[in-house]
DNA sequence: CAACGGACCTGCCTGC
DNA sequence: TGCAGGCAGGTCCGTT
């Protein structure tokens, strides 16, 4: 469900409310996530003050002066800042409590989510220390997506959602990006030229800032952290349109499967 | 190495 | 109404 803009949503909400808090309890209903819960986060967390609410790439990473929580809401977790005694509803699997009275609630019906617990540089842990540059910083660009691309025979698309190459592009901003930048989503990723990369590294980084402005897309049911949902989706100009008009020449938006996920694209404006 | 398919889960929608 | 099948915003892991 959630990717980059919706995570980074999701951070500011936290982070206004958590930052500088002591936490009184951690309450684990359900341990079974992507991994179980480590008994470490609930006998260590508690006492600790966050000193930040930091992401990279999709994870979340609560710094406190022991150790740091690693979290990755999956397809369908949500991070909820709720009043303690706030009635728990199916799968609120996890409770963070602190002292000012508010709970930070880990939702997820799917359980494709992470909730881990580090003592030392979460940048290290082995989940994150492969992944590829944030799309929004300035390391990211054209000159590097087209030296990372060289001999690659994958899909564009599939090359632009690798999280070894650029973290946060996931199935939504994807098929955006390439719709503006004018590349047909199974274009062999090697084979587009340096030009066309400049243009996909630019969209990219609009079509993300753009949707953390609008406070993410909400399709389905996504919601930050004090409940409100986003307004991408009104933006979206590919993703679940197909058989829609292009919103620039009037084709209709064709569906596509690659790498096992939904493709959309204009067979005219994307080649 | 790069590429691919399967795996992990629940919920919602469509069509018979 | 029930039930099967397909689909969903992610990504790790084992096999080619």
């Amino acid at each position: 469900m959630p990717e980059l803009p919706e995570v980074e949503t999701t951070r500011r909400g936290i982070a206004a409310h958590l930052t500088g808090e002591r936490v009184t309890n951690v309450t684990v209903r359900e341990p079974r996530l992507r991994w179980r819960v480590p008994r470490a986060l609930a006998r260590e967390l508690p006492d600790q003050r966050i000193a930040a609410v930091r992401r990279r790439a999709k994870y979340l990473l609560l710094d406190t002066h022991a150790g740091s929580a690693i979290v990755h809401l999956g397809m369908s977790g949500s991070l909820r800042i709720v009043p303690a005694g706030t009635a728990v509803r199916a799968h609120d699997h996890v409770d963070i409590a602190f002292d000012s009275g508010q709970v930070l609630r880990f939702n997820d019906p799917r359980r494709f989510g992470t909730l881990l617990w580090t003592r030392s540089d979460p940048l290290r842990h082995r989940l994150l220390v492969h992944l590829g540059p944030e799309p929004l910083e300035f390391n990211f660009d054209g000159a590097y997506l087209h030296e990372a691309s060289r001999g690659r025979r994958a899909p564009v698309k599939s090359f632009l959602m690798d999280g070894n190459v650029v973290v946060g592009v996931g199935n939504i901003y994807a098929n955006e990006a390439l719709h503006l930048a004018g590349i047909h989503p199974a274009r062999e990723a090697g084979r587009v030229s340096r030009a066309r990369y400049d243009v996909l590294a630019g969209t990219v980084k609009q079509v993300l800032s753009n949707a953390i402005e609008r406070g993410g897309t909400t399709l389905r049911d996504f919601l930050s952290a004090d409940g409100e949902p986003g307004y991408f989706q009104l933006d979206l100009l590919a993703y679940e349109r197909k058989g829609e008009p292009c919103r620039k020449c009037g084709t209709r938006i064709k569906r596509l499967v690659i790498g096992q996920r939904s493709s959309y694209y204009c067979p005219r404006c994307q080649r």
